[in-house]
This record gives C-alpha cells, sequence and structure tokens, in this order.
DNA sequence: TTTAATTCGGATATTTTTATCTTATTTATT
DNA sequence: AATAAATAAGATAAAAATATCCGAATTAAA
C-alpha cells in the first residue's frame, strides 16, 4: 500500500508531533529509536518532509526536528501520504494504466475508484493531534 | 497498491480467460501485446500463475495458456493478487508493523482495517468472467 | 572563539523489483 | 524421425527502493 518510506514518515510524524505538544525538539536517531527504523534512510525522510514544509528542522545544538503546535492538529495523513509518495494512490489506475479516467476505464476501475476515494477521505481526515492522543494514552503503538 | 507483477497478472488473466471462452489458448507474446507488458516478464509471471493452480499451459504446437471455461468465473481477483503479491495486504499492518492486531494496534489500525477489509470483499467478489465481460463488450480496456 | 551538537547534501552500497536472454524440454504435425 | 512451436527454468541485467557513510554548514553554549 504504502512504501517503506512512507510508513517511516507517518510514524515519524505521529513522534515529531507527540514530542512538539510537549515542547520537545527531536533528533533523527531519536525518531529512529522510537519507531524501529535505519537512521540515515529516516533522517533523508525528515529531509523530505521539512522540503514539504510538513516538519521543521533547527540546525546546531539544542536544534532537530518539530511540527509547530498549532499545525498538529492541521496535518492530515494524506499530506504526509503526498509529500513522500506522490498522488498516484489517490488518482491513479489500480491496474496500472497510463491514467485512470471515466472514458477509457481500465476493467476494475468501478470498484477501485471507490475504494481509492474512501482511502483518500479517511487519509485526509487523520491528522496528526488524533494520532498523537492515540500513542499518548497507550491505545495504540509505533513499534512492535 | 499492487505491484506491477501484479497488475500484469491481473490484466493477463483476464485476457486468457476472454481467449478461453472462445476455445482460444494464447501465448506470452500475445498476452504481451494485449496488455502492453514486457514478453518474458510476463511469460515468468503465467509460470507463477500455473503454479498456483489459476491457469493451465501446454506445451509444444498449438500449447498455450489457458483458463478452464468452468472455471472462468470461479477465480477470483483476490486469488491472482494473492498468488503474486501474497496477503500482506488482506492482513499486514498499514504502517509496517510485523503483525497487524487488536491488542497491540499501529495507530490507524481501526481506520486502515476497515479499507483492507473492504478491498479485499471486492477482490472477493470480482470474477474473471466479469472482467472479461466488460472487455468484450467493449466497456473496459486492457492498455492505453 | 572554540566546541559540541545538530541538520544538510552528495556519494555510495545493498536489496528488491522489474526485465531480458539463453538453453532445455515438451508436443503436434509432417 | 524430423521439424516447428510452444512452455519451463535458470542465469543475468537494469532499474528502483532501501539503506549507509561522510564531509560541510549551522548554531547554541561554554
Ligand atoms: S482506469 Fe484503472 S482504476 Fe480507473
Ligand atoms: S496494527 Fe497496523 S493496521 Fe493493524
Amino acid at each position: 500500500m504504502f512504501s517503506k518510506a512512507c510508513e517511516y514518515a507517518i510514524k515519524a510524524c505521529i513522534f515529531v508531533a507527540q514530542s512538539s505538544i510537549r515542547n520537545e525538539r527531536v533528533t533523527p536517531k531519536q525518531i529512529a529509536e522510537e519507531i524501529n527504523s535505519p537512521v540515515a534512510f529516516t533522517a533523508k525522510i525528515m529531509q523530505q518532509l521539512v522540503k514539504n514544509n510538513l516538519v521543521s528542522s533547527y540546525r546546531g545544538a539544542y536544534g532537530g526536528f518539530e511540527i509547530e503546535k498549532d499545525r498538529v492538529a492541521q496535518i492530515s495523513l494524506s499530506q504526509i501520504v503526498s509529500a513522500i509518495d506522490g498522488d498516484k494512490i489517490f488518482n491513479g489506475c489500480g491496474l496500472g494504466l497510463d491514467a485512470c479516467s471515466e472514458s477509457h476505464p481500465c476493467p476494475v476501475h468501478h470498484q477501485y475508484k471507490t475504494i481509492r476515494q474512501d482511502l483518500q477521505k479517511l487519509l485526509d481526515s487523520t491528522n496528526l493531534k488524533q494520532l498523537a492522543l492515540g500513542i499518548e494514552t497507550g491505545l495504540s503503538y509505533l513499534k512492535t
């Protein structure tokens, strides 16, 4: 469904969000530890998230990554997925035709469209605040 | 969502089904032509489908691939997807945790579970006969 | 001003997926 | 028996995804 990079990105964002709510910046090392991911690869992904304006970074001592508190509830999963995996998942053809279209549909178009829309709705309506809260209250987990 | 191999497999199966209904066997070359895929790679995928008993193959002159007419309506997309991509898509964690579980859920577990189930229902309830008919009647297309 | 801690960027390495090539084997027809 | 047409199987290649490494730039604090 999502690329490994995207899975890491989502989990990383949740952890950063959770920390940011507590006014704490975090380093790639801390993130990797918390979400059980390779450090350097995670750092690369964080750079992409910064470029896409989903996460803020601060260099030097006492630096690290954070998400502005006010924005935590505004950042949806779909934004993160788009930033890392692009939007093929939201508008691409399920069978890999060059484009998904009503006028030249693939055999599974009608079925697939529904799933795709449901997925988008879901990712649109799920934000980092909700997810961070789930972790905070011990209802869900970022690693095994 | 699906791997390239799986996309090819689904399209190939639809074409083979359509041909089988007309009592015609098809070669990898014909399949590749029809679904716009690399021949040799497609041939490899056909082998996997044969191993998984979804498609029958016949060597030698007048050989090729076919699906027993009676089985066309019994073969669902989920069987094809399982054969090529495995069942991670049906029961794996959306964020890549080792296992998806109610007692140790990832942050998106509840949301993701719904999508996953909807997808499975859909793939379970869609069979090759329906899809081949769509192609046959010009309602859908296997390539751009 | 030095130091330590940090992100950034580019180069490189490894693994997986996608794709190709080549040879062997099977089979119907001639 | 020979031939031609086909799948099977294994080796190899190319591309993409995943992962690592290292040096440069930045920054707060000592
Ligand atoms: S054309 Fe394939 S999903 Fe729309
Ligand atoms: S634990 Fe992640 S989807 Fe169920």
